[in-house]
DNA sequence: TAAACTGTCAAGCTAGACTTGACACAAGGA
DNA sequence: TCCTTGTGTCAAGTCTAGCTTGACAGTTTA
């Protein structure tokens, strides 16, 4: 089996939404964050968290940023997930060591 | 395009993955609320509150299932992700209608 | 009858997303 | 030079939600 496909996190931390949306797409879009947080009908400081990779991309944002990108919510939900499943392997790298696998009879 | 592929939500709620634990693998893997939730490392509370649909299945929760079921996180990050979505946009409903979608130059 | 599992409630903790308000700093135009 | 605008950042406060322990009643089963 494709180990390199299926099993594990990957090895390097798969990158934060806030940095595509930061370097990628408000440039291409010329929108200044302030800008773009009054369309997206959030406050400048919430849309700067994202940008600055300390606050996460709910599902609801996704569904707004989808909204203004105009490519709809799954890429942000997807690296928003790919993003966290790294960080919960890493942070239970230990208790999962403990939970046995109960394969199907 | 398939636009029943690739536009909005689904006309049907994505079901829990609540669901599919308490109607298929929890019954197969012929394990109790009590004994599951001792595996998996947390109190009989929290499962059940996954099983009745209550609360949402957490990154680290999925990691622990994965493990668990040995078919890795993978399955319950989507389901709770489509499920969160489909909430998501349907409480945006009104909120999104008012965010401009910027096309790429 | 007694033990075990279950559903459920309550209290309390904690993390994190989001808000408004405020302040200092840098860049650009009148 | 002054003024405006955007920016980064801090603080306080709200709210949601996941998780914990403890407790109690109902049901099943040995």
């Amino acid at each position: 089996m494709a180990d390199y496909i299926v099993k594990g996190p990957p090895a390097l931390r798969p990158s934060h939404p806030g940095v595509l949306l930061r370097e990628e797409i408000l440039p291409v879009l010329r929108l200044t964050v302030k800008d773009a947080a009054g369309k997206l009908g959030v406050s400048r400081q919430t849309l700067h968290a994202i940008l600055s990779e300390k606050s996460a991309v709910t599902p609801e944002m996704a569904v707004r940023l989808g909204k203004l990108c105009g490519d709809g919510p799954g890429i942000w939900l997807r690296m928003q997930q790919a993003h966290d499943l790294w960080q919960a392997e890493r942070d239970l790298a230990e208790t999962i060591k403990k939970i046995p696998t109960i394969g199907m009879a």
